[in-house]
DNA sequence: GTTGTGACGACTT
DNA sequence: AAAGTCGCCACAA
């Protein structure tokens, strides 16, 4: 069987592989690492990441292209930063994930540095 | 063992 | 657009 900590492990490898200037949504970093309906255990994940992973977790955001940490929260403000240091943009609030999301097989194709 | 909760998300009202 | 409902997984009480 496997333990919780394993499943962290799927979900760790995951994101580590978003690249740099890209998003990726709680729901399809589960679904890549197995987890067909896990946004849940991604959030989980996360939150339990020890800083040593050194992982890109600020390029993971909701569905709707939102940060989905709680508001007044302070790496809900980093997250933002980090990103927009990244060159991600945020319109009202929200990110457009036609353009920064993280889409495997389209990458290679059509991802252009400018845009 | 049960219950409530959440950095979620798809669906239905 | 907004608010429920339900499925999912781990964890705390």
């Amino acid at each position: 069987m496997a333990r919780a900590n394993d499943n962290y492990a799927r979900i760790w490898k995951v994101v580590a592989q978003i690249p740099r200037g890209r998003v990726s949504t709680y729901g399809r970093v589960a679904e890549r690492a197995g987890f067909p309906r896990g946004a849940r255990l991604t959030a989980q994940a996360l939150r339990a990441a020890p800083k040593k992973a050194k992982l890109p977790w600020h390029r993971v955001i909701n569905a709707q292209g939102r940060i989905a940490i709680p508001k007044g929260s302070r790496s809900r403000a980093r997250q933002r930063e980090l990103l927009e240091r990244e060159g991600v943009a945020f319109v009202n609030g929200r990110v457009n994930l036609e353009r920064f999301g993280w889409q495997t097989s389209l990458d290679a194709m059509l991802w252009q540095p400018d845009d």
